[in-house]
RNA sequence: GGGUGCUUAGCUCAGCGGUAGAGCGUCGCCCUUACAAGGCGGUGGUCGUAGGUUCGAUCCCUACAGCACCCA
């Protein structure tokens, strides 16, 4: 083996011999176990949530396999309709163009040849990660089989009547030319102004004043409102107003949705252009008026000054003219929440569009069918309410059940060309016929065609066929195999529907509206059973200083970066290239400059996975701290040099007799470190069953570490190297089985590195397997555990340590040999220092332990206390007598401290009499061990005086 | 406005009714034959504030303050 862990020779390596074995498919063996990933966007690139997210999932998966279970992680990417066709369109842009200049087949081809040429990258990302998926199972939403079942699907909901096209308000994202899901669109604070416009009384010298931040809308207002019990307003309700600039009359109708503190408490209603003012138009069957086109320009229903004006010159305008006409009140600066599309950054524009939605608000149709809601929302619900699904951490069921029960009906068509196109067709007369196809669309139509038939020029949402992924992955609705575009088969809903429902959903939980919603009522409506039986939320990765990750704000990490490690200069190209704006551009490379001087160190992939696994509490953030990361580097070298260790004390050609051939450990330390073992797998264990990822590399870190390295490598090298030759190679032998079972049980985490010395480590002890990716996952439930020979290897570390800290207090050379006093004590101390003498003189650089018989003299000395037992290192010039008088008071002090603890519990009455016995019990037991202590601490306190 | 979290060592975070923990940082000694990406030892906390419940509260309850996110 090489003098230290090089992650990037090892890493290289051992992937594509892990894939070309097959490990990655299902074994067909063992209960089912399968994971759903949710399917990164084609174009993207692998960011540190999705580092995280799926060093999550592969943890599982992992973890599962060597279990024995049949798992199957189903990956691939989603064709991401908005963000893909934005890409390719913005490539156009460049060279000229718009798609319209390439015509609807072009262009889609066009970015059928740009997926193609990125859509690898991510899953190329995921492999460095270690992440092992069933490659051989990819889909893409796109692909043929996928496309069936997104038809299937469409098809199946219209005929029930759960689909429906109609024309209402939608967010408009003008810049796209789109409806956009609500959930693509944020509220974002920005500086405005609220203006105060007078609307006159027709036929009267009274004037109602109107508070609005949009001015321009005005030209479509149909009524202003007043709250019903607004005193002030009262005798004007039913009146007309003239509607400034466009001359309309327009009432002045009553609803309590008005707020009468804000503002004058009258407010303009615009109901085709706001939804607030859609819901008021409707109780008050007032008409819509549209007054923008569909890319936010004024249209011929206002006035001709404002027609073709953009939306902000038409406000300039309209403000002028207000002012001029004396009808504009006041103008004051206001805070204001502006709708922003996320995909394009424009203003979203509330427009009444015609377009297809899910029903999944109505309890029964007008036929007497199921509406949406009983059909496909309450069904959604149960699911989680009933405890089928389980959210993990819990709380997230209530962001899930509040926002199914105040859903709005989903809006799935999206005005774009790249996506599963509407399978619709209309006739001359616009009556819709919905099928597979033409034909089928034809023959099961229920009224005759007037004319030629021309299909929906619209596609579906892509979280639509998203929201199939956990059934349409597995063939469904084929009833056999279902191959990809090279012939291979990649699904088979007969046979592989036992991985329906999956075991778990890792996500974020901005997704939980997007994508574990939808999944549960698509997968409830068309299978009858759930998509997964639990929902892990993942924390969202941010900096570490808790800022979220910006380009703009340089705080990105790219985990390959982080993996291989990257030099400053390449660091700050990479980092902002692709930022526009100078200002921005100079403020991001300062950062990093300041950041990283020395660009970012390589830590390797297992160090990435086990920071994020150490990361993984309940909590909703994880701030990445590469300095962390660095340390779980620092953990792998440990681990690597643990097992350099252990190789090197194997005699040459020495082949171990095997695990299954249990033999008694010799030694104590041996049935120590095996009880640590199997209590470190123990909770290893629940952790994974319970998602508690920072438990389980905490609990396996420190078994290498502090007990496995510190103490049980330590005590072996005396045992080694000593006399005894049973002990000898029974110590061998357990340095190599524990080493090989820690291996295993970190191997979910730190797969490369584990996979390495195993390499070395697995022959040595006659294993059938080629690999420790087939190895199964070694069970706490194997190993015997001994109490004790736990507590003689406890006592032996007190000594020990006892020892280390008057050396390091008294300066005591770490190289140089002193002598060992015992005195006090009872018998077993008397069995335990006659058991450990030589562990105790190698380890402490000490010469063999002498006994002081009471009552005879004793040189001065520094001493360490465990129990009576008083543990002596003589003085003899070695030893500063005043110091240690300093150091004896300061530990009686503590304990002093500790006594007056318990004896302010055990005084109180209500204590003794309350508290539940043990907890007295075990009060009564420390203040007798500290009492002892004392007394012993005194003692020896009493003789250096002399 | 409605909702959900968070506040514990210098930093990042666990813990959670009965002796306050980890990693990193920091300080001292040591290149000791697995590992200086290391070893040994130390320092560091009235667990956001104020009340309440309890024999006992960092933990449970209430209020308040600050921070974050989601929804409107």
């Amino acid at each position: 083996m090489e003098k230290s862990f090089e992650p990037a020779q090892i890493e290289s390596k051992w992937y594509a011999r892990w894939e070309a074995s097959g490990a990655f498919k299902p074994s067909d063996h063992g209960e089912p176990y399968c994971i759903l990933l949710p399917p990164p966007n084609v174009t993207g690139t692998l960011h540190m949530g999705h580092a995280f997210q799926q060093t999550v999932m592969d943890m599982l998966v992992r973890y599962q396999r060597m279990r024995g279970m049949n798992t199957l992680w189903q990956v691939g990417t989603d064709h991401a309709g908005i963000a893909t066709q934005k890409i390719v369109e913005n490539q156009l842009e460049a060279a000229g163009m718009t798609r319209h200049d390439l015509g609807r087949d072009a262009f889609v081809e066009r970015v059928w040849q740009w997926k193609e040429e990125s859509g690898s990258t991510i899953t190329h990302q995921m492999r460095r990660i270690g992440a092992t998926a069933d490659w051989s199972r990819e889909r893409f939403t796109m692909d043929a089989g996928l496309s069936v079942a997104v038809r299937k699907v469409f098809i199946d909901w219209y005929r029930a009547g759960l689909i429906y096209r109609g024309n209402r308000l939608v967010n408009w994202d003008p810049a796209l030319g789109t409806a956009v899901s609500d959930l693509e669109v944020n509220s974002v604070e920005r500086d405005g102004h609220m203006w105060s416009i007078r609307y006159p009384v027709t036929d009267s010298d009274e004037s109602l004043v109107v508070v609005t931040t949009r001015p321009e809308t005005m030209l479509g207002d149909v009524a202003v409102a007043v709250h019903p019990e607004d005193e002030r307003y009262a005798h004007l309700v039913g009146k007309t107003l003239t509607l400034p600039l466009s001359d309309r009359q327009i009432p002045v109708i009553a609803d309590d949705y008005v707020d009468r503190e804000f503002g004058t408490g009258c407010v303009k209603i615009t109901p085709a252009h706001d939804f607030n003012d859609y819901a008021i138009g409707q109780r008050h069957k007032l008409p819509l008026i549209t007054i923008f086109t569909l890319d936010a320009k004024v249209n011929g229903e206002a006035p001709e000054k404002y027609r073709g004006l953009d939306r902000y010159d038409a406000r300039k305008a309209v403000l002028a003219d207000l002012d001029a006409a004396g009808l504009l009140v006041e103008t004051r600066d206001h805070k204001l929440q502006v709708p922003v599309s996320q995909r394009s950054d424009a203003v979203i524009e509330p427009m009444l569009t015609d377009q297809w939605f899910v029903d999944l608000t109505c309890e029964m149709q007008t036929d007497g069918r199921p509406g949406g809601r009983k059909a496909i929302t309450e069904p959604a619900l149960d699911a989680v309410r009933s405890g089928e699904i389980k959210f993990v951490p819990e709380n997230w069921a209530t962001t899930y059940t509040q926002w199914l029960d105040n859903i709005q009906d989903w809006c799935i068509s999206r005005q774009l060309w790249w996506g599963h196109r509407i399978p619709a067709w209309y006739d001359e007369a616009g009556n819709i016929f919905v099928g597979e196809d033409e034909a089928d669309a034809r023959a099961n139509a229920v009224t005759t065609p007037v004319g030629a038939l021309r299909q929906d020029e619209d596609v579906l949402d892509t979280w639509f066929s998203s929201a199939l992924w956990p059934f349409s992955t597995l063939g469904w609705p084929s009833d056999g195999p279902v191959k990809n575009e090279h012939g291979e088969i990649v699904a088979n809903w007969p046979q592989d529907q036992i991985f329906l429902p999956s075991a778990v959903l890792v996500t974020g939980f901005d997704i939980i509206f997007f994508w574990v919603a939808r999944m549960v009522m698509a997968t409830k409506y068309f299978t009858g059973r759930i998509p997964f039986r639990e929902v892990y939320i993942n924390a969202i990765v941010r900096d570490a200083e808790g800022q979220k990750m910006s380009k703009s704000k340089g705080n990105t990490l790219d985990p390959l970066d982080l993996i291989d490690g990257i030099e400053l200069e390449p660091l700050v190209e990479k980092s902002t290239k692709s930022l526009l704006i100078p200002q921005v551009r100079a403020k991001v490379e300062k950062r990093i400059r300041k950041d990283y001087p020395s660009g970012i160190p390589a830590i390797g992939t297992d160090a990435l996975r086990f920071t994020f696994a150490a990361l993984a509490s309940y909590s909703r953030t994880i701030n990445f701290d590469i300095k962390r990361a660095e340390g779980y580097k620092a953990f792998c070298n440990k681990l690597w040099n643990a097992a350099r260790f252990v190789l090197m004390h194997l005699e040459d050609g020495n082949r171990e007799s095997g695990i299954g051939n249990r033999q008694e450990p010799v030694t104590e330390a041996e049935r120590w470190i095996l009880t640590q073992l199997k209590q470190t797998l123990t909770e290893v264990e629940q952790h994974f069953a319970s998602y508690r990822f920072d438990h389980l590399a905490q609990a396996l870190y420190e078994f290498v570490w502090n007990e496995y390295c510190d103490w049980f490598l330590e005590l072996s090298k005396p045992a080694l190297n000593g006399d005894d030759a049973a002990a000898a190679a029974s110590t061998r032998h357990t340095l190599l089985v524990v080493l090989e079972s820690v291996l295993r049980a970190l191997h979910p985490i730190i797969p490369f590195i584990t996979e390495e010395i195993w390499g070395w480590v697995g022959p040595k002890l006659a294993l059938s397997e080629d690999s420790l990716i087939q190895r199964p996952w070694p069970r706490a439930d194997e190993i015997v555990a001994d109490d004790a020979a736990t507590a003689e290897i406890e006592w032996f570390k007190s000594v020990l340590s006892g020892i280390r800290r008057i050396r390091s207090e008294m300066n005591i050379l770490p190289g140089k040999t002193i002598a060992l006093l015992f005195a006090d004590g009872d018998s077993s101390d008397r069995a335990r220092v006659a058991k450990f003498t030589d562990q105790l003189s190698f380890l402490a650089r000490t010469e063999t332990p002498q006994w002081i018989e009471a009552g005879t003299d004793e040189p001065a000395a520094a001493a360490a206390v465990v129990g009576t037992l008083r543990v002596l290192i003589p003085l003899a010039g070695l030893i500063d007598v005043e110091a240690e008088k300093a150091r004896l008071a300061k530990e009686m002090s503590r304990i002093e401290v500790e006594i007056r603890k318990c004896e302010g519990k055990l005084g109180n009455a209500n204590f003794v009499a309350n508290a539940p016995a043990e907890v007295v019990a075990q009060e009564r037991q420390r203040i007798t061990a500290w009492n002892a202590t004392l007394g012993a601490l005194r003692e020896q306190a009493d003789k250096l005086q002399k």
